[in-house]
DNA sequence: GTCTATACGATGATAGAC
DNA sequence: GTCTATCATCGTATAGAC
């Protein structure tokens, strides 16, 4: 049995029951950030839980949901940390400083969490991807709301609306591609340097 | 046999003979892209490429090395895009301008072929993974040295240089992930709104 | 709920005819 | 160089004992 590579903080499965399905899940986001989702064996998996494959299948049906149900709790925090800062308090540059941050800083420290959130949605169901894709929908409407909020107040100076909340939503999904723990920034480092980068793309140009 | 979805251009595979190598390289590219390495089976690949499952052993010696065959040609079709912006003619701005127009650009444009170049790195094998990262490294590099030329002619105001190198890189790599021709925006219109969003990225704000 | 044992289909790769 | 046939292995998932 492996020992997993714990992210810091609380675990996003502090509400499941019993204790051997949460040890799956987090076996499951451990192997399937490492290798992907197809490249991982269900010996793997209930391995590094320290079950047996058998064990698997009482707590969930396939492998397949159990990829859901990481994916799914992956994508509701997701969407909780940019509805966190669209419904704050301040000004729209305040806001989408805050999304910027909040969630490319939750890529960086939850990168291996992420990973499977952001590159394994191909490997769903049909029904399971469709459920994912109106979670997708939801964080992306709440970024362009904030943009849209700061061009109507005169803030912002954007031209392709729809763009960039594209091109910021972007920017931040790929930190997860990336980010390494062994790196040289730390996650509260990188969300302060894209929050300014964000914060310049939706200003217009000054001087060098 | 499935009909590949081809890509605008002259194909990548250009130099390589046999024929049916190239057939057996573009079929690799559409199945991978679509289903990622370890889902797409040599019957698969073979079936779309017209042939059967051991004509691919004759022109590859594995499954793994048809991936990485593909994987090299991307990554120095990649590197060649930074290199010309690079070292072309011009102020830093003009070749930063360029570096990301045309790096966002062949990301959306050749998107299927990008994917697999940019997120199947895992399924290589050791040695094969290496000689690819360091084409990576060049890519890195070719990239920051632009931003460090603009910072030292006094163009640009980054007070990170490595960070926002990455973030632009990031940025332009993500097409790969989420484009789709079906879309509203031509890969021309994403080159020319990423390349104004770097453009913002690199300079003092001024006033919305 | 967990284990051992195993069914059974699919997979990467090869053998040998043409 | 390509095909048909096949091998050895591995993968998901289940059966049945405890």
């Amino acid at each position: 049995m492996q020992q997993a590579h714990t992210e810091p903080g609380p675990s996003a499965w502090d509400g499941v029951e019993p204790e051997a399905a949460r040890r799956l899940l987090s076996a499951g986001v451990e192997a399937f950030a490492e290798r992907g989702y197809h490249a991982t064996t269900t010996r793997d998996i209930a391995g590094r839980a320290g079950m047996s494959p058998a064990a698997l299948y009482i707590h969930f049906k396939t492998k397949e949901e159990l990829l859901f149900r990481i994916s799914k709790v992956g994508h509701e925090r997701a969407r909780g940390i940019i509805a966190g800062a669209a419904g704050s308090d301040g000004t729209p540059r305040e806001r989408l400083d805050r999304a910027v941050r909040d969630f490319s800083r939750w890529h960086a420290e939850r990168h291996t969490t992420a990973r499977v959130v952001q590159y394994e949605l191909q490997a769903l169901g049909e029904e399971h991807y469709a459920e994912i894709v109106t979670l997708r929908r939801d964080i992306d409407s709440l970024l362009r709301g904030i943009i849209e909020d700061g061009v109507r107040a005169g803030d912002f100076a954007v031209d392709d609306i729809p763009g960039t909340a594209l091109a910021v939503l972007s920017l931040c999904v790929d930190v997860a591609r990336w980010f390494s723990a062994a790196g040289s920034r730390t996650p509260d480092e990188l969300g302060l340097l894209y929050a300014d980068l964000v914060g310049r793309m939706v200003t217009a140009p000054g001087r060098a």
